[in-house]
DNA sequence: TTATTGGTTCGGTATGTTGTGAACTAAATA
DNA sequence: TATTTAGTTCACAACATACCGAACCAATAA
């Protein structure tokens, strides 16, 4: 593969972890801007760099950049005498994907609990279904945490 | 706690329900018919009723209903010399939820792959954080498959 | 002091989404 | 045959979002 090839193929990537991240709520210009931090060879771009890379306009790359670094998924550096930002992905240490996982199946597992509280028969079809959703968390929630453990001592 | 109080409370789970699945991607109104089919101690509801509790529009319930139907969210059952059709929560089996995750944790691994497959220096912070997190997915994927036999043999 | 650089903020447009009411249809009933 | 029931479809309004260009600002350079 010649290196033309590569950067190609990179490109296409970027806007597969732009699709990606769109699903996961980001804006697409978002999407884009973390794919090209995350995927390029370059992994340090500067505004200019960016809004020339994606050929998108100066107020967008700012508003998606912010976001991004509010979110905490960017960060950006500054070199002594250089007023430009050099902005790259930020690694959100490698726990955090599960940690989010994690979270949400304990919110689903809170607000099933309340669901069948409520319930008049706790007998009923969906009474008898959130009970089994809440052992499925259970067991789930469980390998997670074991998940962890073992990602803690493989350090 | 009165069966009054209890009805109150459920109306908002209802409604929390709604704003669960709103997060996961349905239309608001879509949330909000889940949450009633699953949350309320009637577990059938006709398009009526829905139209009537949720006070909106029969265009709106229809579409939500078509759509809820398509994604396999909800069914609906008729009963001999009634026309009405009755919508009932479709029991997901249970695992769905864990086997959603592990498709999407496989999407990520993929991708996450492709992108280190085009990384000139496999030594780049970008390249070792991709490394890093591929191996958090594998120690995770390999718990979830290990959490699916555990249920498995549960049953 | 003026010009340039590196952005931010503002106002507007284009596009997409959600929901509505009204007209329609198909089946059952009178 | 006419009417009612149970919903579907259509056209549109209201609202949100995503982006852009232009004006602006603050820091540095000339």
């Amino acid at each position: 593969m010649t290196t033309e090839e590569r950067i190609q193929k990179q490109k296409e990537v970027v806007e597969q972890i732009g699709r990606h991240f769109d699903k996961e709520g980001f804006q697409p210009i978002a999407g884009r801007i973390l794919g090209l931090l995350l995927v390029m060879d370059k992994e340090k771009y500067t505004f200019d760099e960016i809004i020339e890379e994606l050929q998108i306009s100066k107020s967008s790359a700012s508003n998606a950049l912010r976001n991004l670094e509010i979110r905490g998924d960017i960060e950006y550096i500054t070199l002594p005498g250089d007023r430009k930002r050099y902005f790259r992905f930020r690694k959100h240490h490698s726990g955090s994907i599960i940690e989010d996982i994690e979270k949400k199946l304990n919110n689903l597992r809170e607000l099933s609990m309340a669901i069948l509280q409520l319930k008049a028969d706790p007998q009923s079809e969906n009474a008898k279904y959130l009970i089994e959703m809440q052992h499925s968390l259970g067991v789930f929630l469980e390998s997670i945490a074991q998940s962890k453990l073992k990602l803690q001592s493989d350090k």
